[in-house]
DNA sequence: TTCAAAAACGAATACTATTCGGTATTGACA
DNA sequence: TGTCAATACCGAATAGTATTCGTTTTTGAA
């Protein structure tokens, strides 16, 4: 092997997508703006990547996984149980779904044009949902690890979060400014903390 | 005007298109073979449609709208209170969210490839949300109409709806086969029947 | 200094939704 | 019943996309 790929263009093409991206989505990003932005040309960025669908994955992964381990040091410094619950259900609907970078929006439109031979495995789902059970299990208590109940606490919280994110995305506009949400946020907080046996 | 608008063509149109969306999906269904499924030129579809997007709520309101109004005679049927919270949840998740025609799947992937200039307005989701209110005040029971409780669940419903059918999209799995949807249906069919006092 | 692997490039390729310019049809009116 | 203008309808653009291909250039090891 005699010529190397460049850790600096990789980083050039991820920079230049993740701020396409933040702005136009991903269905409106193309390969030539990302190529642009990283001063390449267009064929070159599939030396690094294979697809769009993969740069966009090589951005978002990372992204969403700091957000969840930030939520939970922010969940676990909370003083009471009642608090942790809520920054869980708040900062998983409001910070992560609607978030301000984009990415969450622009996670619907990838996940809507993927196709069969994409052959995408749903990991990031996988762990965001073990993530919050442990969350809930380490930071907020009050359930023994193996509850049913955790399971399915953390698949109902993420669907609400495609929802949400899908919503964003769609209506351009944070849903229901009616007190809706907020409403729909204590209806989750009061399912994980009224079903455990307290601390 | 002397020539009008052929009603079989149309019909035709919309006949072609859903036999295309329920097999491809609506970003794989194509014009041209929604065009060729009609008997007419590909042009000639913009003659009663102005885009893709038009098309296809053509073609899912009626759809829609006639799943819930089943759903709300099937809930009315059951005898007890607890039948028809169960038959209203699992109606919406696995009959509707996850629909064999593949009519919902595609929503997700019409919903994410909304551009602004197609000025989408979200009539469809307000109403499902409002009908599904009137199922729960009407046929269900034991709440007062304008309970806020109500509106905060029916939105919690449908965030969840357009989760379930985001991950049958995506995942081609009808998601976790382990029980855990059912957990969440159990979860969201204790907070509405609850919170409201019995009847 | 050499040289082959492979990065990088520009030009295809194969698609798409939608638009445009002309042609053919047809419903109202004479 | 014949005329004609509005417009359905068609085929050929247009503009835009992700990805691939053939070639040139670079470069790291020998």
């Amino acid at each position: 092997m005699v010529r190397v790929k460049s850790e600096a263009v990789r980083e050039a093409i991820l920079a230049s997508a993740a701020t396409e991206i933040s702005a136009n989505g991903y269905l409106d990003t193309t390969i030539g703006r990302i190529a642009k932005g990283a001063g390449i040309a267009p064929s070159n960025v599939y030396v690094y990547f294979v697809s769009k669908l993969e740069i966009y994955f090589a951005i978002y992964d990372p992204w969403f996984k700091d957000q969840f381990l930030a939520l939970e040091r922010r969940v676990k410094r909370q003083p009471t149980r009642d608090k942790k619950i809520r920054h869980l259900v708040q900062g998983i609907l409001r910070d992560i779904a609607i978030d301000q970078t984009g990415y969450t929006a622009a996670l619907m439109e990838a996940l809507a044009a993927i196709k069969p031979k994409d052959k995408y495995r749903p990991d990031l789902l996988t762990w965001a949902e073990n993530k919050i059970e442990q969350i809930i299990l380490k930071s907020v208590g009050g359930y023994e690890a193996g509850d049913p109940r955790l399971k399915a606490f953390a698949h109902l919280l993420m669907l609400t979060f495609d929802g949400t994110a899908l919503r964003v995305k769609a209506l351009r506009a944070n849903a229901q400014e009616d007190g809706t949400m907020d409403a729909v946020e204590d209806m989750l907080m009061a399912i994980i903390s009224g079903s455990g046996h307290s601390v």
